[in-house]
DNA sequence: TTTGTTCGTGCGTTTTTATGCTTAAATTCG
DNA sequence: CGAATTTAAGCATAAAAACGCACGAACAAA
């Protein structure tokens, strides 16, 4: 069998069934594992297919829900940065969903072991692609423009749930007006989870800090942390220190 | 024998096996294999055959190896365009996850109104693009390989479903062995499926009818509805036709 | 016919390629 | 953590390719 006959046979097996074992191919071409290893690994500098341990999987379907380009990723990676070092082993972490944490998730360190609980398409997305992480898709009716499950089974759902931290990507803060968002379902999504929660952490750009949306989440002292792109000492960010809110 | 004599031998060899050897031409033809490895390249530059090391490939069978979008896109669409007839405005459909329900999600008509129902994100993700159609995420563990909500509460929540249809993409099917599959909890989830809808529906490009995989999901009586790329009266669907199962 | 040129072919020799094996390191999993 | 599996790297070997060279046939021109 020529090699090129191989590496085709692989990509169609590899495409036939999403994932292939080495071992398996081994078996059926009638070569080493050494030399199917070879291929993929071939294969996959082509861009062919991915390569893992034990085997090989389809790439068409790898890429999928997440890249688009994303407003301000500098600021947002500043503050996933800060966020990240508050995630420990074992935890049980509850976040929303929104670019900022879209951003966290794909900092996470990979070997964080812990649980993460989101009713985001997206979030739940990049969670998978870490292989430590357990991960919990909240589910329900879907809301079109945020992705993310809304309703009362999520809502109850989120409630029976005993977080340690929440991690909330926010669009308004204002130290009068607290938390505010636009979108009902959301708002009610996002209380459960704040109710919920051991801890509260709040994300935000600091464009978004001193605005205020149409529907009110909670008092800005249901937060526990505040992190923006700015230095914890930045003048914007006193009147919630002096409210008792940690900055980051 | 003369040169071009041999050449035009070689190549109603290549496109007749889809591949020579070096070794094999030299000796039918009692000539030396560098005679052959002259003709080959010669060829090669020519466009006719692709040369490789020990021999050479008919161009047409190399065409398989270039194309490097989701696999076989164009039989999925064929078999999404069959199973988009199926829906009609108002019902509750069930889908898993996988390439070709993907295609399906896509190819779904503007203003069709239905409830769509899954555990996959990426199916979710789809039908959230479609402005008319409600979209109910099932939550819980998200298996990673396979992106979709796998375990009890899944499960559960899918057997309070009382859906109209139900879509399954799937990875091999065999007439004796029945539905089969790789992953012991979306095994799980593809039978609460079934179980819990009114018509059972399998998707399955041609090459995955009689493959089995190690897992059981159900014996092939349990679909309603079997489609392929192919027509209605091919061949290998025939034994299916003949359990009952209507073929699109 | 003779001579010189070109082409096709085969034969050694040297390189390159493909593959398997062994061992040590890495990874996974219970 | 420790056992079992998987991988990576180096080495050995055989097969194939590339290269130069030589021989002989075909062919053209003198």
């Amino acid at each position: 069998m020529l090699k090129e006959e191989r590496q085709a046979y692989i990509l169609h097996q590899v495409n036939l069934h999403n994932k292939v074992l080495s071992s398996h191919l081994s078996e059926q071409m009638q070569v080493s594992e050494d030399t199917i290893r070879r291929d993929l690994q071939e294969m996959a500098q082509e861009g062919k297919i991915t390569k893992v341990h034990g085997g090989a999987l389809s790439n068409s379907f790898h890429v999928g829900i997440t890249s688009r380009d994303v407003y301000s990723v500098e600021e947002k990676r500043t503050i996933a940065l800060k966020a990240v070092q508050l995630v420990q082993d074992g935890m049980f972490v509850l976040t929303s969903g929104g670019t900022t944490i879209i951003e966290l998730a794909r900092l996470l360190p990979k070997d964080l072991q812990a649980t993460f609980i989101t009713p985001s398409l997206a979030a739940a997305f990049e969670y998978t692609n870490h292989p430590n992480i357990e991960v919990v898709m909240i589910g329900d009716k879907l809301s079109k423009n945020a992705k993310i499950a809304v309703g009362g089974d999520a809502i109850r759902r989120i409630r029976q749930i005993k977080a340690d931290i929440c991690f909330l990507g926010i669009n308004a803060i204002d130290i009068n007006d607290g938390l505010t968002d636009n979108d009902w379902d959301v708002v009610e999504i996002k209380k459960a989870m704040i109710d919920t929660s051991k801890k509260v952490v709040a994300l935000s750009i600091s464009e978004k800090v001193n605005t205020t949306e149409q529907l009110t989440i909670c008092p800005v002292d249901e937060i526990d942390i505040l992190i923006t792109e700015l230095p914890p000492d930045a003048a914007p960010l006193k009147p919630y220190q002096k409210k008792g809110i940690r900055i980051l």
